[in-house]
Order: structure tokens, then C-alpha cells, then sequence
DNA sequence: CGAAAATAACTGCATATGCATGTAAAGCTC
DNA sequence: GAGCTTTACATGCATATGCAGTTATTTTCG
């Protein structure tokens, strides 16, 4: 499509960070992370944390591995993740009966926080659905869910 | 809708890790950004810091506020970024004619390292956008720049 | 049963992210 | 032109992210 192959001109920059897909959803990442986190701030809460202790409660006691897997997120990142819930005292780590797995579990704390942490949640949610409009909102969360779902099982593969 | 009014019901956990905008874009950024992290590996380049190449390159000696603002990131973070590509010799930082900046730009190095990305950028990039299939990607990147506008813009006025 | 392979989690290392705060320079005001 | 305000950037602190490599179990298989 290009008159000439140079790889790195003034427009194939501009394409870049037009439809680079990673940027893209770091940047929106970004920007809704801070959005999330001001909103939970009040309860000392991250946009990071409130998922885990709301996987936590649906699923009960959990292991790292299957915790991680909920949360698209890697157990390296977990077990570093977990460690100021624990210092707070919203969760509880016991060993499994397999010996080389922590069963991770709620405490009361975390759900009585978790009580309070859900209207901060419907009002930062309800403020992006509003924002980007209803419409636009589900598109987009539609569009994430599945990307997730491509990009995670389809590189099982390589490329 | 709901018949009680329980703030922590299951039904509402599992709406929350369904919808829940922030954690949807942070799982999508995460498979993402490992997978253009492992085909930029060869350069030893990561997601983060081959957009700030390619602005570079297209902006020119730039000051860190308009970096970090067409990159959606804070100053703060910005700076950090800098450090490994500075270390690595890849950019070049000056004092601004106004004492309080740095002007930023691509050194000769940065350049050939970029023109070596972009080819690597191209194969992460059509994996993705194959992956997805082009009308879904096309809608994605669509509603995330949107989203990015509205949710900066937006919040300027707080909620 | 005992050795090899696989699995679960953690640590070291490096980068990513941003708030609160600090420092220095520029602009504004009278 | 001295003093106040604003702006640009950096630092300290805390969390977020994951790759490599390590340790402790468990499983698998000869």
C-alpha cells in the first residue's frame, strides 16, 4: 500500500501508535486503573486488589494456580499481589492438603471490606458505562473478553 | 432487578468480574503485552518502550510533558521508562532552553534500533489482528481510543 | 520401591505504574 | 524587582508485572 518500503517513516510511526494493540490497551488500561483506583481509595483498596478479594468470595478457599488462572494473571505476580491483603489481615493463607499449595481464603475483614468496597465499585463503573455511553460500554467489554479469550488460548500454539 | 438487596451476592461477584471495566482492560493488557513483549525480545525491547521510540522519531526532541501526555502516561512513570534506554544509549537527554525541561530525542542508535522493531512490531501486530479477526480488532482498537478520550477528557471535571 | 519428570509456589532481578512530596526555574503581581 | 504562584521534573514510597531460576512436593514409570 506504501509508495516506498522505508520502516520507519513519519506515517508507518503515525500506524504504529494509531493501531498498536498492545498501546492501546495499555493506555485505556491506564486511564481506567486511575479512575478505579481514586474511586476505592477512601477504603485503601487498588483496582488490582478488589478483584481478588471478589474471586476470592465467589470461589471459596483457592489455590494460587487456580487464582491466577481466574485473573489472567501470572502466580508470580499473584503471590507479590496477595502480600499486602495478608499484612492487612482481609485474606488468610493456610497450607493444602497437597503440600506444595496454599489454600487462600477471605477472612472476615476482607468480606466486610468487600461490603464496602462494592457501591465505590458501581459508582466508577456506572460513571465509565455513562461516560462512554451503554452502547460503546458493552461493545467494548465484549471486545476485551473475547481478545483475552483468543490471544491467551491461541498462543498455546506460538506464533 | 435483584431480589435482595446483598451486596456481595454471588450473582453480583460474578457481575463484577464479568463487567467490570478496569479488571477487563488490565487482563486484556496483560496477554497482550506478553505476547509483543516476546517477539520484541530479540532486541531486548519491551512493549513499553518501543512506543517511545516511535514518538520520537515522529515528534522529534520532545520535552517529558508532551511524551508523557501523548503517551498517555504519567510524568512520573515516564521518567523511569527513560532510564533503561538511556542507559542503553539509545536516547539522548539535553537541557531545554528553558532550564526546567529536558529535551528528549532518538540518538543514531534508537533509530537503527527502531528500524529493526518495527518489522517485529509488524508479525506481534498481525498475529493479534489475524488472531481476533480484522472486523473485531478494528472495533477493539476503536472503542479504546475512545475510551482513552473520553475517560482523560471526561474526568477533568471529576465525578 | 526409587529415580526421573512434572507441578506449585517463591525469590532475585528488572521494568512499569502513579501519588505525595521536594526542588528548581519561569511567570506574574504589585 | 521582591514575593507569590505556577510549571517541569525528580525522588521516596508502595504496588504491579512477569521471566529465570530455585525449592519442596507429588506423580510417573521402570
Amino acid at each position: 500500500m506504501d509508495i516506498q518500503s522505508d520502516g520507519i517513516s513519519p506515517g508507518k510511526c503515525k500506524e504504529v501508535l494509531t493501531l498498536c494493540t498492545a498501546l492501546n490497551l495499555k493506555k485505556a488500561s491506564r486511564v481506567a486503573t486511575k479512575l478505579f483506583d481514586e474511586t476505592l481509595k477512601p477504603l485503601g483498596l487498588r483496582s488490582t486488589q478488589l478483584p481478588i478479594l471478589v474471586t476470592l468470595r465467589l470461589l471459596g478457599p483457592t489455590t494460587m494456580r487456580q487464582l491466577s488462572a481466574e485473573l489472567v494473571m501470572s502466580p508470580t505476580t499473584l503471590t507479590r499481589n496477595l502480600r499486602p491483603l495478608l499484612k492487612r489481615g482481609v485474606l488468610q493463607v493456610l497450607a493444602g492438603e497437597d503440600k506444595r499449595t496454599r489454600e487462600i481464603s477471605l477472612a472476615e475483614q476482607g468480606l466486610r471490606l468487600l461490603e464496602e468496597a462494592i457501591p465505590l465499585w458501581e459508582k466508577a463503573q456506572g460513571f465509565t458505562v455513562e461516560s462512554l455511553g451503554r452502547a460503546r460500554w458493552r461493545s467494548l467489554i465484549t471486545e476485551l473478553s473475547a481478545a483475552v479469550e483468543v490471544l491467551q488460548t491461541e498462543r498455546i500454539n506460538g506464533m
